[in-house]
DNA sequence: CATCGTTATGTATTACTATACATAACGCAA
DNA sequence: TTGCGTTATGTATAGTAATACATAACGATG
């Protein structure tokens, strides 16, 4: 038998009243419709549901300190959605948290050892 | 309207061959299978089926190092179960670790006012 | 004014997870 | 040898989350 393959997986959330509020998911959705300039590109492209990713943009600009996303119906390219800025201010400070979780994880890899 | 309340929630698990292996349910179970020394226990007073908890039981004695969880039906109290010095080992660590992104996290407080 | 790809929204179905329930085995002690 | 509380195990049910599917609206552009 090979050696095991052993990691640590961790997952940040930012919780508003006590209900899920931002987390991984949501990141990477923000990333990638910043991208794509289009929610149902960037849902296709993680594989999740259009119905899905346009709940969670729905709830983000509800319940956020202001919209994360505009998104347009109808126009050149049909429509399409973008990114604002307080919702790049999110993304970049939660990958900034993450990767400093990161960091410490990596730091206790000889922990694996014993489980 | 009164303040949002904002605030981080983060879990870590360790991942054995890329499938869940270790994570905080299982912590805490070990925990109170450490304290009330029988799963059964352990798991109504965490509000988990017994059936649930006993499979995670299993599946830690037959993928970790070592077992971490020896469970003996019958005897004086009907029977029962232990944590291993080993098992305790990875309760220990995995909090220790916990704690460390714990710390990292507080410092981060001032991202919650962005959401 | 027809076309296009997207946003927007509702309903039905599937998939998964966990619980609920039921039953047997176990071994000490009275 | 009966009783006890626990371990051990299977099956059925329920609860939830996600997808799948279907349809309408939208607005620039040719």
């Amino acid at each position: 038998m090979a050696k095991a393959n052993k990691q640590f997986r961790f997952r940040l959330w930012i919780d508003v009243n006590n209900e899920k509020f931002f987390g991984p998911g949501r990141a990477e959705l923000l990333q990638l419709i910043d991208q794509t300039g289009s929610i149902s590109k960037a849902a296709k492209s993680m594989g999740m549901s259009y119905k899905k990713a346009w709940a969670m943009v729905t709830e983000m600009n509800e319940y956020g300190k202001s919209a994360y996303v505009i998104a347009k119906p109808g126009g050149e390219k049909g429509g399409g959605a973008e990114v604002t800025p307080v919702g790049k201010a999110v993304i970049k400070a939660y990958l900034k948290i993450v990767g400093r979780i990161n960091t410490v994880v990596e730091k206790e890899k000889a922990f694996l050892d014993l489980i």
